[in-house]
RNA sequence: CGGGGAAUGGCGCAGCUUGGUAGCGCGCCUGCUUUGGGAGCAGGAGGCCGGGAGUUCGAAUCUCCCUUCCCCGACCA
């Protein structure tokens, strides 16, 4: 008898299978409070990597972390109209605290502009104090009315990115060198994901900002997933929060301020962009576990080469686990590392030992073949880049294949049932988009031909990339 | 907030119609045999059946109230 597959294939229901993927690969957990998350180890390991190399790019683009209070006075948020709209019914209110009624309710952070905008008032003075580029790592609450482990949850981690700017065009050039340098850049060639990068239409803009740009991911099912953000906000925060600079003529002037995010959604993109019906598929730039050195058999002599093995792995800075727990049996261990995605196996047995080789089985492809021992450290490393390569050009190809030039608003919203649609702005229109969201599809971003953003919200040319989304 | 479901060992479920204080699969523990793709057999541990009230000799099961969760929709950076 054939036994049942490990998870709900991706085509017989892809939520389903999301979800039994989170729980098998030990990702995460749902916590006792509706839409919380419980990130398990391997998933916060793999969090942690996606965290490390941003923070990189992040500090080499300029910006320095700090750190602002999870509680912000509720007053602050009512400071910028829209911006108090925007978020006001998922706002978290402490009003009670040391057992009596606050004498004004505090809010949990939905975001940082407002507290670090009053901070960034006190801070610059002068044109010589810009730009000031501020980053911060930290948990957000949005009391979600539909959350999604990982991709919408009540409390999610991030990191968000606030700068002040002495001119509109320092601040826009800043917004777009975060999302290209930083965000598009570390998508593509390290998560794997070729996200389109495109501008926010006026319905989907953040609240407060005067653009919203951002990177879309086209997910295993079709869909689309925003995977970050970077915002001009234009002299909105600057005008609600007093940052003002004296120039270099002795005038007073309003700061330029944007911001910028990504979030452990990412680690649910990640998820649906490679997955497949065996469990995860991380790229082995991002993988916390590159490899796993596998004991086939309780055998001393195989399990002492597993380990000289491992060690050689690790002094080539390649990320490596041991797995000699030979009393659970080959095939559950082989089918677990698979769950978690780990890119390269090496299974070694008697078998393989007395012929100088071991098993080096490939998640990517699934190939299986027998390598040299002699030469593990270069046949892994190939290894690992064919896996990184394979990745980026299966999700390419299925972004490509699954997205369709159309030009009416029926055709674009047939598209959406499979994949993406790109239909002409001017076609499309304020109503287009109006008409589109009955039926579940939104307006993901506009996007020039040429791939480059738009320079304003009626950019002549520019095309609409409509699809359904997450 | 509207519409539909559901709450029973860690997880997934059956039992309820026709009341007699629980059962299955997976997981877990022990032992033996296994281990090159989710091991097999044997023996175990684990549940005041979401909460409260009521009917009854007796309630997982019937009645009423409450709470929570899930799905669809509205909402969403």
């Amino acid at each position: 008898m054939a036994k049942p597959p490990v998870l709900t294939p991706q085509s017989d229901d892809f939520p389903r299978w999301y979800q039994d993927v989170v729980a098998k690969a030990e990702m995460a957990d749902n916590g006792p409070v509706r839409g919380t998350m419980v990130i398990r180890p391997y998933g916060y390991s793999i969090w942690e990597q996606m965290q490390a190399d941003v923070d990189r790019r992040i500090k080499k683009a300029g910006a320095k972390n700090a750190y602002f209070p999870l509680f912000i006075p509720e007053s602050y948020l009512k400071r910028e109209a829209e911006h108090v709209e925007g978020f006001s019914p998922e706002l978290a209110v402490v009003t009670v605290a040391g057992g009596k009624t606050l004498e004004e309710p505090v809010v949990v952070r939905p975001t940082s502009e407002t507290v670090i905008g009053e901070f960034m008032a006190k801070w610059v003075q002068s044109y010589r104090d810009l730009p000031l580029l501020l980053n911060q790592w930290a948990n957000v609450v949005r009391w979600e009315l539909r959350p999604r482990i990982f991709l919408r949850t009540s409390e999610f981690l991030w990191q968000e990115g606030h700068t002040a700017h002495a001119s509109q065009e320092d601040g826009r050039l800043y917004a777009e060198r975060i999302l290209h340098d930083v965000y598009e850049t570390f998508m593509r060639n390290v998560l794997a994901i070729p996200v389109v990068v495109g501008r926010k239409t006026v319905k989907e803009r953040f609240a407060g900002a005067t653009n919203t740009m951002t990177c879309e991911a086209m997910m295993g099912d079709g869909k689309a997933l925003q995977m970050g953000t970077s915002h001009e906000l234009g002299q909105n925060f600057a005008k609600a929060f007093d940052i003002q600079y004296l120039d270099s003529d002795g005038a007073q002037q309003h700061a330029w301020t944007t911001s910028w995010g990504v979030s452990t959604r990412m680690v649910g993109g990640l998820i649906m962009c490679h997955g497949d019906d065996a469990g995860l598929r991380i790229p082995p730039v991002l993988a916390p576990v590159q490899v796993v050195v596998l004991a086939v058999r309780d055998d001393d002599a195989v399990i002492e080469r597993c380990r000289a093995l491992a060690e050689e792995l690790a002094d080539a800075d390649i990320r490596v686990e041991l797995d000699v727990r030979t009393e659970t049996s080959m095939g559950r261990r082989a089918t677990d590392w698979e769950l978690k995605g780990i890119p390269v196996r090496l299974e070694l047995g008697p078998r393989d030992l007395t012929e100088g080789v071991v098993t080096l089985v490939h998640r990517v492809g699934g190939l299986k073949e027998p390598v040299a021992l002699s030469g593990i450290v270069a046949s892994v490393t190939e290894a690992l880049a064919t896996a990184q390569a394979a990745l980026l050009a299966e999700a390419t190809t299925r972004r490509d294949t699954h997205t369709v030039d159309v030009a009416t608003i029926t055709e674009a919203t047939e598209a959406a049932s499979t994949g993406w649609a790109r239909i002409p702005w001017a076609t499309l229109g304020l109503e287009g988009e109006a008409e589109l969201a009955k039926s579940g599809v939104t307006v993901r971003c506009l996007v020039m031909p040429d791939g480059s953003l738009p320079a304003s919200d009626s950019a002549d040319g520019a095309l609409a990339i409509v699809s359904r989304a997450y």
